[in-house]
DNA sequence: CTCGTTCTGGAACGTTCGGTCCGAATGGTA
DNA sequence: TACCATTCGGACCGAACGTTCCAGAACGAG
């Protein structure tokens, strides 16, 4: 992962002065299925998920698929992947862009307590529920979750930094509530993702918002 | 489940007055196949596990498991049931017979903790790794989530309640901060799951358990 | 002992799985 | 235009899947 830039696996080693490529051309772009496999597999999981699935919802054949992506499981390690780094986007552009210090948190579990109860099903988060799907079985499955934690516990750090910096929050406090934050995280996707109701979802976010401001 | 009494589903409508049952007899007790199967299925998972896994690590052979569970679905079935029950029986006695007041959700969460990072795998929680996975494909595992959360409210509503009395606790914060242990718990179940280390799943306890002094 | 009923082991079933193979199609290069 | 490396669609593969079936074993009842 040095470069975010799109690639399938057979490109050919592009040097620096950008050689075309040579033979028939993709007719699909790679970033494009990754995506709808993310969204595939987030929604069933790695083992409920056939490669029959994966041609049904991208259109693609089994031979362009394992062409550019040599077999299911490197499939799923390329859509983990992608699925991380939009989610590592995502958490630095809302401490760069939101509000700031307690009201980024606030932010934060407004919108993961929005999943809950919508009309499509809620699938929480794609790295948390495979995570506990797997559990320990893939060492690149494990490091995944504990980047995926080490995102959100930056996060939150800044976050409750910047509460530290208008007053709002005691600055002994910060590494120990970062952490608190991450589980709850955590534990509200898991939530989510077994179907609880948006009632009951939003009374966790709330409680979870409420601990910020008890010091 | 109106009898927690062992049964596996071909038991001929026991009667009050216990009716002998006609015919060979089980070779086997249809609850310690069940606490085998739980494991199993604990481990790998609903979908990755297949029915000569459970035909292997029971011993048993498949005629005997479909005549007594009837298809992989419903064994898995029971087998969460069978988890939830053990789960609910955990959490009262802990509630009763452990620690009062905050000590009790330490122990709690101190339990919970110390299974990170142990030298055979740490998978959690059977009905939270089952939730992540399934989603809301199953109304029955949906249903079993709700009533896992419900349990575990009812234990540290109880333990707060608790340390309201001896004025460890404000007493309006009880409603909200169960909600949140709540939410941790399933946190800490899903990190553990994942393969965080000893080290990290103890930060993330002992940060927990000071969200409680704060007030 | 014999009968009736149930359970057991293992073979067998059809389906689906992940993955491979190959001839036809493609489009850039010369 | 002819060439050629590559991709594409779909048939195909062996293995594994969940499930069924059946002949024989085991036991209680008569």
């Amino acid at each position: 992962m040095l470069e975010p830039v799109s690639t399938t696996d057979t490109a050919p080693a592009e040097g620096p002065t950008a050689t075309r490529p040579i033979g028939r051309p993709r007719q699909f772009d790679g970033d494009d299925v990754l995506a709808t496999v993310v969204e595939l597999f987030w929604e069933q999981g790695y083992a409920a998920t056939s490669i029959g699935d994966v041609v049904a919802r991208t259109g693609l054949s089994k031979s362009s698929l394992y062409g550019a992506f040599g077999s299911k499981e490197e499939l799923f390690r390329r859509a983990l992947e992608s699925y991380l780094g939009d989610h590592r986007t995502m958490i630095e552009a809302m401490v760069a862009d939101g509000p700031k210090g307690l009201a980024a948190i606030d932010a934060f579990f407004d919108r993961v307590g929005a999943q809950a109860g919508g009309p499509e099903a809620a699938n929480g988060c794609f790295i948390v529920n495979t995570s506990a799907e797997l559990g320990t079985m893939e060492p690149s499955v494990v490091e995944c979750g504990a980047e995926h934690r080490a995102i959100l516990r930056a996060g939150f750090t800044t976050a409750l930094e910047g509460a530290v910096d208008v007053g709002e929050f005691p600055a002994d406090r910060v590494a120990p509530t970062a952490n608190v934050l991450v589980t709850l995280a955590l534990g509200l996707a898991v939530m989510i993702r077994g179907g609880a109701t948006a009632e009951e979802a939003l009374l966790h976010v709330e409680a979870a918002k409420a601990t910020l401001r008890i010091g």
